[in-house]
DNA sequence: AAATGTGGCAACCGCCTGCTA
DNA sequence: TTAGCAGGCGGTTGCCACATT
């Protein structure tokens, strides 16, 4: 037969650890180690369930736990983690030491999510969502840099390189119930999208640019070129660079994932950028391969702020590429 | 100064998996 | 072999502190 039930509920205490709790659980576990919580309580003169000295031991009181906030780098390695792993935060936190399951997971709730939901990521899919950003500016005729869009943003982030080519393909298919139905499939029927004069722009501009349709972009030439570039530029400055290539750039970005302690990371990267203007900020990754390039992120590195990290993502439509590229040879 | 709103986080709940008797 | 439990895990709740009105 099985075992005995873990313990009776009825007349065990709930709620927070008083101080007293807290030592009486420290000291039995100083002394008898971890492990066999069915017995613990009783044995260390606990009214409390196996299961809830179990939490606060691992949550909270383990000598082993780093409290306080999340350094970048930690954030980092959360989205990156997360991006692959999804809400495995048990398999997250055994990535970050020191820090628990759930520490992650509320940090996840309270702060990284809803930035990622502001700065038109899904949180989920680690996707853009144009449903959740604001692209009046970027169909405005005036502003619309096509070239920004498809060149090195659509290298950070493929996801908008696959979306961009998607509208094309459907476009170039003549076929407008094709093309309402991939749009409705990329959440890009709202109101920013509705207007199909702007996605009309769009299939324009993509048209111009002689994006080539469904090919994988690692396999254009260009991109090999155009990466070769970036990494040859000293001290890539971050002016107005886009979020998702600022622990990664530039660097196999595209359908290209990464070993990060001997576990698959994505492509994708939504990291920070410094919002300041300065020449000086630079990028440094989380990323062995590029750690030992000449990108450091030492302002942001200290302790971004939370503002600096939301405007870095707020700028992921908007920015300029380094006279240096030659970016005609991409294009 | 008081009332109300909001965000952060510790802790609980309930399900799942693997182990054990 | 299998019923049933321990431990692990993700989702959710509720309290508290701080901000705003």
């Amino acid at each position: 037969m099985g075992r005995s039930p873990c313990c009776d509920k009825n007349g065990l205490k709930k709620g927070p650890w008083t101080p007293e709790e807290d030592n009486k659980l420290i000291q039995y576990i100083e002394l008898h180690g971890p492990g066999n919580w069915r017995t613990l309580p009783k044995n260390a003169g606990l009214q409390r369930c196996g299961k809830s000295c179990r939490l606060r031991w691992t949550n909270y009181l383990r000598p082993d736990i780093k409290r306080g906030r999340f350094s970048f780098e930690e954030e980092e390695s959360i989205i990156q983690l997360h991006s692959v792993l999804g809400n495995k935060w048990s398999a997250i936190a055994a990535r970050l030491p020191g820090r628990t399951d759930n520490e992650i997971k509320n940090y996840w709730n309270t702060h990284i999510r809803k930035r990622l939901l502001r700065n038109g990521i899904d949180p989920v899919t680690h996707s853009p969502r144009f449903d959740l950003l604001d692209l009046s500016s970027l169909l405005n005729s005036t502003q619309f840099n096509l070239s920004s869009l498809l060149g090195l943003q659509a290298l950070a982030n493929p996801e908008v390189f696959r979306l961009a080519t998607t509208l094309l393909a459907s476009h170039n298919e003549s076929n407008p119930e094709l093309l309402l139905q991939k749009l409705q499939e990329n959440q890009l029927l709202n109101s920013q999208f509705q207007n199909l004069e702007g996605s009309d722009l769009l299939l324009q501009k993509l048209q111009q640019n002689q994006i080539l349709l469904n090919t994988p972009l690692q396999n254009q030439p260009q991109f090999y070129q155009l990466q070769n570039q970036i990494q040859e530029i000293p001290n890539f400055t971050t002016q107005n660079v886009p979020c998702s290539s600022a622990s990664q750039p530039m660097q196999g970005h595209v359908e290209e994932s990464y070993l990060m302690n001997g576990q698959m990371l994505p492509p994708q990267n939504y990291g920070y950028c410094n919002s300041d203007t300065s020449d000086n900020s630079t990028f440094q990754s989380l990323n062995n391969n590029s750690s030992n390039q000449n990108f450091s992120y030492d302002s942001v590195l200290s302790t971004p702020t939370e503002d600096e990290k939301e405007t870095f993502c707020s700028n992921l439509m908007k920015f300029e590429i380094p006279e240096s590229l030659n970016f005609d040879d991409f294009m």
